[in-house]
RNA sequence: GCGCCUGUAGCUCAACUGGAUAGAGCGCUUGGCUACGGACCAGGAGGUUCUGGGUUCAAAUCCUAGCAGGCGCACCA
C-alpha cells in the first residue's frame, strides 16, 4: 500500500498505451520517472517529473509534452482533479475528494502495516560484536541501536532478518583478559596485589566477574594459570558476556544468534573456507610487503598463506597466517562469513565502528570471492560518539580502565531518549551526545516532543470514551478538511516514502526526523485550537466533527508505526 | 604517502539520492497560556551549500583538481 507507487504505476501504464498520441518513441527511461510530494508552497498533493524525463530522450519540448500528459491523466485517472504544469515541466496534481478518501481508508485499513513495502529478502545483520573483555561503552551503543533499528525497519517490510553477534573470544586479548580475572581472584583469595602490567585489564568489572566466579565455583583452583586456563576462560567469558547482554537488554536490544570465534576454530571452518578460496586460485603462499606509514618492529618477511583481496578492490593482499603459521583474525572472519553465505542469506550487513573502516575492503573482497559475487555484503560505519556533559567534553579510554560505560549512561538517561538521540544523526557523521541535554524533558529533546503528541491524541480519545484500537471509517461524501488537516494528511501520505528510502539505503535516521516534523504539524494544529475555538476537536466532552477522529487515528497510526521501528515506547499519559 | 567519512544559516544538522524559491532545531528577536494536557505555538532577522573547473533543461547532490577536519592504514582483535 503506497499512494505513490499506485499512482505512478497508473501513470506509466497510461503513457505506455498512449505513446503514439504523445509522439513518444523512446520510453526506456520510464523507470526514472518519479512521483513525489511537491514543495509546500505549491499547495498540491503530488508532483511528477514524467515530462522532463521523457522530453529529454525524445528531444521534444518538456512543457508542451507536459500539457499533453496533463490532459491525458485528467481524463484517465479519476482521482486526479486538478493538474498544473509548473516550472520547467513538472506536473503538480491535486487529488479529488474521492481520491483522498480512498487513501485515508487504506491507511485506516492497513494500520500497523501502513508504510511497509512488501519485500522478501533474507538478511543477516551483524552488529555490536563488542569484544567480550568487558562491558559495553557508549560508543558501542550507537552501533547497537543502529543495527537493532535497521533490523526492525527491514522486518517491517516483510524481510527475514537474523540479528547476529560475533563473539571475538579467541586470541591474545582473551588470554590477557582471563589472566586479569585470574589475578583478581588471587587478589581476593590470597590478598595478592594486582600487578601493574601493560596488557592486563584493570577495570572494576573484572573484580565483579572474579567475585561471581568465586561465589559460584568454590572448588575452582587458581594455583597455576595454565592449568586452570580453559575453565577460567569459560567462566570469565560467561561473566563478561552476561554484562554485555544485560547492557543490551536494558537498551531494548536482542540478538538471535551469538556466534563464537572459538567455535569456528574448533569446528575447523577456517580450513574449509580457505580451501574454497584456494580452489578458486584466490589464495597462495607468498610474501607481503612491509606495511606503509608507521614502522612495525615485529614485522618479518615470512612465507605464508595470502588472500589475493587486491583482485576484489582491496588496496593490498592480506595475510591469513601469522608468523607461527596460526590463523589470523581475518582468516577466522573469512570462515565466519563463509558460514553466513552457507546459511543462504542473500544480503549481509555488518555494522561497524569508525575505527574498523579500514577492514571493510578485505572482508567484502572475501565475501565476493566466496560467493562468486552472488551475495552482497554491505558495511555500515557508525562514526564516533562525542560525549559531553554540560558542554564539557568527556573522554573515554578503555586502556586506562576509565571509560564511560553503557551502564553509566543508562543510570542517568532512559532508554527511549538514548535510542532516539543516537538515531537523530546520519551514521556517517560524528554524533555529539550531551548527557544533560538528553535528560531534559523539553522540546529540545525530540523524543518527548513526539511522545507528547501521542499523549495529546490519547487525551482526546479518553475524553470522548473511544479507543485507538477501534475500527473506524470515514464518510466519503460528507467529509471535509481544514487547512491544518490538509497539511498533516500530505505528511502522512509521505510516510511510505520515508520507509522506502530509509530501507533502501539503510538509513534509519530518516524516521526520527520525519516523526519530529509530523509532531510539529500536529502541535501547531493543537495550538490553533487554543487560540480559536473553531479548531478544537471536542466541545462539551463530545467530538465536534466525525472526520477529526479519523484524523487523530491517522496520526497515531503513523507515530506508532514509527516509534515501534525505533523501539521507543509511547506512553498514553505523560 | 594511501584509503574511508565529513564540509550547507552564528551553532548542531536535514534535503525524498539530479529537481522547482536549499529546510528544521538551538541561539538572537517580537508575540501568544488560568488550557481539548504550555513537556506547546505564531512572526522576524540570518545562505557565494569549503574553493576552482566540468557534465545538462536542471547540481548541495554526479565527474575532476585542490583545501580543511575526523577515523584508519599489523602477522593485534
Amino acid at each position: 500500500m503506497n499512494i505513490f507507487d499506485n499512482y505512478l504505476l497508473e501513470i506509466n501504464d497510461i503513457i505506455l498505451s498512449n505513446k503514439d498520441i504523445l509522439n513518444l518513441e523512446n520510453l526506456e527511461n520510464l523507470n526514472n520517472v518519479n512521483l513525489e510530494i511537491p514543495p509546500e508552497h505549491f499547495d498540491f498533493d503530488l508532483s511528477t517529473n514524467v515530462s522532463l524525463v521523457l522530453a529529454k530522450e525524445n528531444k521534444i519540448n518538456p512543457n508542451s509534452l507536459a500539457n499533453s500528459i496533463k490532459d491525458l491523466l485528467l481524463k484517465k485517472i479519476n482521482h486526479f482533479e486538478i493538474i498544473e504544469v509548473a516550472g520547467p515541466g513538472f506536473l503538480n496534481i491535486k487529488l479529488s475528494k474521492e481520491g483522498i478518501a480512498n487513501n485515508i481508508d487504506d491507511i485506516l485499513e492497513n494500520r500497523d502495516s501502513y508504510g511497509s513495502k512488501k519485500s522478501n529478502e533474507t538478511y543477516n545483520i551483524e552488529f555490536v560484536s563488542a569484544n567480550p573483555t568487558g562491558p559495553m561503552h557508549v560508543g558501542h551503543c550507537r552501533g547497537a541501536i543502529f543495527g537493532d533499528v535497521l533490523s526492525n525497519l527491514l522486518s517491517f517490510n516483510g524481510n527475514q532478518v537474523v540479528k547476529e553477534y560475533y563473539i571475538n573470544d579467541y586470541g591474545n586479548q582473551i588470554k590477557n583478559f582471563v589472566e586479569s580475572v585470574y589475578l583478581r581472584i588471587r587478589e581476593i583469595k590470597f590478598q595478592e596485589k594486582f600487578p601493574v602490567k601493560e596488557n592486563l585489564y584493570p577495570g572494576e568489572y573484572i573484580k565483579e566477574i572474579a567475585n561471581n566466579i568465586i561465589k559460584n565455583n568454590n572448588k575452582i583452583k587458581v594455583d597455576n594459570f595454565n592449568n586452570s586456563f580453559e575453565e577460567l576462560k569459560k567462566l570469565s567469558l560467561e561473566g563478561s558476556m552476561s554484562l554485555i547482554k544485560n547492557d543490551l537488554k536494558q537498551l531494548g536490544i536482542t540478538h538471535d544468534i551469538f556466534f563464537s570465534e572459538t567455535e569456528i576454530v574448533k569446528k575447523n571452518l577456517v580450513n574449509k573456507a580457505i580451501k574454497k578460496l584456494k580452489n578458486k586460485n584466490f589464495v597462495e603462499e607468498g610474501f607481503l610487503d612491509p606495511p606503509k606509514g608507521e614502522s612495525f618492529k615485529n614485522w618479518k618477511k615470512v612465507k605464508r598463506l595470502i588472500f589475493k583481496s587486491s583482485k576484489f578492490g582491496d588496496d593490498t593482499d592480506r595475510a591469513l597466517q601469522k608468523n607461527d603459521g596460526s590463523w589470523t583474525y581475518f582468516a577466522n572472519d573469512v570462515a565466519y562469513h563463509s558460514d553466513k553465505i552457507d546459511r543462504k542469506f542473500n544480503k549481509l550487513i555488518n555494522i561497524l565502528g569508525a575505527d574498523h573502516t579500514g577492514y571493510i575492503k578485505r572482508i567484502s573482497a572475501a565475501v565476493s570471492a566466496l560467493s562468486n559475487f552472488q551475495v552482497s555484503l554491505n558495511c555500515k560505519v557508525c562514526q564516533l560518539v562525542k560525549l559531553y556533559k554540560n558542554g564539557k567534553p568527556f573522554k573515554m579510554s578503555k586502556r586506562a580502565g576509565e571509560f564511560i560505560s553503557a551502564q553509566d549512561l543508562l543510570n542517568e538517561v532512559n532508554k527511549d531518549a538514548i535510542r532516539f538521540m543516537m538515531l537523530s544523526r546520519s551514521n556517517d557523521i560524528e554524533l555529539d551526545f550531551d548527557f544533560e541535554k538528553v535528560k531534559e524533558k523539553t522540546k529540545d529533546n525530540p523524543v518527548y516532543y513526539v511522545q507528547y503528541a501521542y499523549a495529546r491524541i490519547n487525551s482526546i480519545i479518553r475524553i470522548i470514551n473511544k479507543n485507538l484500537d477501534d475500527k473506524i471509517t470515514i464518510d466519503k461524501k460528507s467529509f471535509s478538511l481544514n487547512e491544518f488537516e490538509e497539511k498533516i494528511l500530505r505528511k502522512i501520505f509521505e510516510w511510505p516514502k520515508i520507509i522506502e528510502s530509509a530501507s533502501l539505503k539503510y538509513e534509519p535516521h530518516k524516521i526520527p526526523f520525519y516523526l519530529y516534523e509530523l509532531s510539529t504539524l500536529f502541535h501547531a494544529y493543537w495550538s490553533k485550537g487554543n487560540e480559536n475555538n473553531e479548531f478544537r476537536f471536542i466541545e462539551n466532552g463530545a467530538l465536534k466533527r466525525e472526520e477529526s477522529l479519523a484524523f487523530l487515528h491517522l496520526i497515531a497510526i503513523v507515530i506508532k508505526n514509527g516509534m515501534n521501528i525505533l523501539g521507543v515506547s509511547l506512553p498514553e499519559k505523560m
